[in-house]
DNA sequence: CGGTCCGTTGAGAAGTCTCAATACAAGTGG
DNA sequence: CCACTTGTATTGAGACTTCTCAACGGACCG
């Protein structure tokens, strides 16, 4: 009996491209770990030992300057793939923000198994394609957005990722629940948490969004929140 | 007689992953390219129709906001792919720096070779994660690194891509030609044309480098240099 | 009730940008 | 050979954005 039989990404996860019965090989070198909020499943700089599919939660990828600066440079949803195949060090700290569950593989058994399995290997490269196209843009953001066009990009992106909206998709209000503290927004945008603050407290008395607790967000006129956006 | 067969890039490229006999059919699908500085190969929000290996030169991959804004999102160089396969539309500027050439396959073409080539995609895949590896470090500048960081990180990467230096490696100084002008230095490190200035000239009156021309430089003390990327 | 965590708000400092002037190198035509 | 133009880089002064430091507020918990 294989956990992968009743897996919930077992559809969208790189795991699609296998058969039932390549399925139950890859299934014999991983096993499922669970993580609470704050735990790290790998370090930035340690060799890297893990790879893993994310089942359920949200975990950041991060890194850090030596003087404690740090930058979020990734964040990944089930069915997300976690870790560096084929290299010798992993370059990021992968933090969990929620309640996480995760399907790890040591990454030599990974590797053997992916050179062997083609169709895994094309999609994991579609899935890092898309991945490098989505960092590439935020490089813009950091690059070139002021913080009011950083904030605005960011909701509208946390939106369509969380967001549940009316019965048009375009239709207002769009609400949400963020993954993050202030803290965190601020390191996803190279901001300080002041700024964040100071930022989505403005949007609010603007009317383009409504913030009804801590870590949730209402946006109230997609439109306008685009027009902030750059 | 084909191509391929004198290409200087043919044990560095992706090419790597094919045998001769592979090779051939690769090359019959593909053509070469030269571009001046300054020309394009394709625009950001255009159908992805192309994807390249760079023979010689350097060309930037880059996007803008609408106002105008520039963010350099990656810097190509002999060996290195260029396009996004598998998708549909291309997700940023590719224009060469500098005189270059290229080997220019149709995107279809290329995909459906490359489904019928695991070794190719695998080559594909490690040189795919490496960039993104290289993507994400790039965040941590952009986002929280200042003015006089960036510079220094920069010059660094340079000389480690582009350096000739003396007989150890780590010896000093370390000289090269920059491929971009102080604009589009700017556009990598998201700063503006005149605090690039300011921050290499400040560099220099200290003597941890050297500026005998417009683009070229020289580190002299290397240790110093990294003191200061932070 | 007091403590802790997190977020908000305020005031001043610092860094970077904007705008403007100047400098320098290379090329052109007289 | 020398003005003149053009493109690029440097330098300066002031404006603006963001950061830093500090105080305050609200939610949650013992």
């Amino acid at each position: 009996m294989s956990y992968c039989d009743t897996c919930v990404i077992r559809n969208q996860a790189i795991c699609s491209a296998l058969t039932t019965e390549e399925l139950s090989a890859l299934n014999a070198i991983g096993r499922r770990r669970d993580l609470e909020p704050g735990e790290s499943l790998m370090w930035e700089g340690d060799d890297s030992l893990l790879v893993a599919n994310v089942i359920d939660g949200v975990l950041k990828l991060s890194t850090g300057t030596e003087d404690g600066r740090e930058q979020i440079v990734g964040v990944v949803y089930p069915s997300d793939f976690i870790g560096r195949p084929f290299g010798a060090t992993s370059s990021q700290n992968v933090t969990a923000l929620t309640n996480s569950r995760v399907c790890i593989f040591s990454r030599t058994d990974f590797d053997a198994f992916a050179s062997e399995h083609p169709a895994l290997e094309h999609k994991l490269l579609k899935r890092t394609l898309s991945e490098l196209d989505r960092t590439r843009r935020w490089l813009l953001l950091l690059g070139r957005k002021n913080a009011e066009e950083k904030i605005a990009t960011f909701l509208l992106e946390m939106a369509e990722r969380l967001g549940a909206g009316g019965s048009d998709e375009w239709e207002s209000p769009i609400s949400f629940d963020l993954p993050f503290s202030r803290q965190q927004v601020g390191d996803i945008l190279g901001l300080t948490i002041e700024t964040v603050s100071r930022q989505m407290t403005k949007l609010k008395k603007e009317g383009v969004i409504d913030l009804p607790s801590r870590r949730a967000v209402v946006i109230l006129d997609r439109q306008s929140l685009e027009d902030h956006a750059g």
